[in-house]
DNA sequence: GTCTATAGACGGATAGAC
DNA sequence: GTCTATCCGTCTATAGAC
């Protein structure tokens, strides 16, 4: 019975939090009512306040969801992506497959996952409005990405995978054009398959430019 | 004195124009009142309304007058630019210097024309609210730009200047990185000779990738 | 063209019954 | 926990004096 209560209570909590990052992620945190996240959610406004605080609490709440999430997605990458390659040592054998799967699955987490790409669309409209939300935009969609590759990078670059050129630049070779492709196809999810074959088409052209060709092998 | 009638008429209007960009490229259309505005200007809110019809008539002039100077400044570029060199017929000679030229205007362009700034800022918050915006938005600073450099890689592959690589992941792999930058360094105008820098190495590198080495020359 | 005054609508938030 | 009723502030926009 206790049980069941904090179940309702965290579903109801959760909806509404789940309604409110839709309307803010389409319409801007400003031009959202509570009624409107109320109508979503299928109650009256005042339901709301027993919930959270106020409108701005459940923008805080949703930061803080957000937080948490990307910490796990992160671990799971970490678990299953180039972190286990790094461990095992195999650098040398992360070829173009693992690249393009690399990759992919970063276009494929931030389109299609939809608490994901909602964040990102509330990030980038309300990022303006806080030098908080402005830093903690740059550090998920710009500088994160890029300081993680960038150390990929400078790896195959000294066991000799990929040419010896600047590593962060090389992150920004890699990364710019997923973002841009990000910022492109945000808006039209029903066009991701050919956000994806514009990605392998770069991801290919990428590692064509990169890999040291077998003649210039020491 | 009828000339001096419509100046001031036009300068308060402009006026107008000028300090809603300001504040809603910075809070968002929702956010900004009629009166922060008027205030901006240094009137009261209603001395609006003999300007513009309503609030919302303030943000089509805005993006209006975006469209006027957007085909200025295209033209420009297409006189002192690359529609020069293409008329001159020239693009053997488009070397490594030319490149980092092209891409530091476009970047200090956006960084630092006040008005380019504030509109790029503003569609960005403001995209997701119409079909039509979100069209303007990727015309202006996804597709126009690609479209444009993949006309010009096109043209550097089949003149043997660059590699034959697809000119479409070519121009990605260009203005990508520029993208990236314009969006870490947009809200940072302090740092711009920082994002110049790394523009320059950008540029460098995707040259010394794609530009035929001597000895591989037909 | 700008002002004061104000209409009219709406938004956030609270009180208190159930 | 959710409801109805309501307070209070703010917002867009208009009316009408100057």
């Amino acid at each position: 019975m206790r049980t069941e209560k904090r179940l309702e209570k965290r579903n109801t909590k959760q909806m509404i939090l789940e309604a409110a990052l839709t309307l803010f992620s389409e319409k801007g945190y400003e031009a959202v009512s509570v009624a409107q996240i109320a109508q979503e959610v299928g109650v009256k406004a005042p339901a709301l306040y027993k919930h959270y605080k106020n409108k701005q609490d459940i923008f805080d709440a949703i930061i803080a969801e957000m937080g948490r999430r990307y910490e796990k997605q992160a671990a799971l990458l970490e678990v299953d992506g180039s972190q286990a390659i790094l461990d095992a040592g195999k650098y040398a054998d992360m070829g173009e497959e693992q690249l393009i799967w690399a990759g992919r699955s970063l276009l494929h987490y931030y389109l299609t996952d939809e608490f994901a790409r909602r964040c990102r669309r509330m990030l980038t409209i309300e990022r303006y409005r806080s030098g908080e939300l402005s830093a903690l935009f740059e550090e998920q969609y710009v500088n994160g990405p890029l300081d993680y590759q960038s150390v990929i990078f400078e790896i195959c670059a000294k066991n000799g995978v990929l040419k010896a050129e600047d590593p962060r630049i090389m992150a920004m070779h890699f990364y710019g054009p997923i973002f841009l492709l990000l910022t492109a196809y945000d808006g039209h999810p029903e066009q991701e398959p050919q956000a994806m074959e514009l990605l392998e088409r770069h991801i290919r052209q990428f590692n064509r430019l990169y890999r040291i060709a077998e003649n210039e092998v020491l």
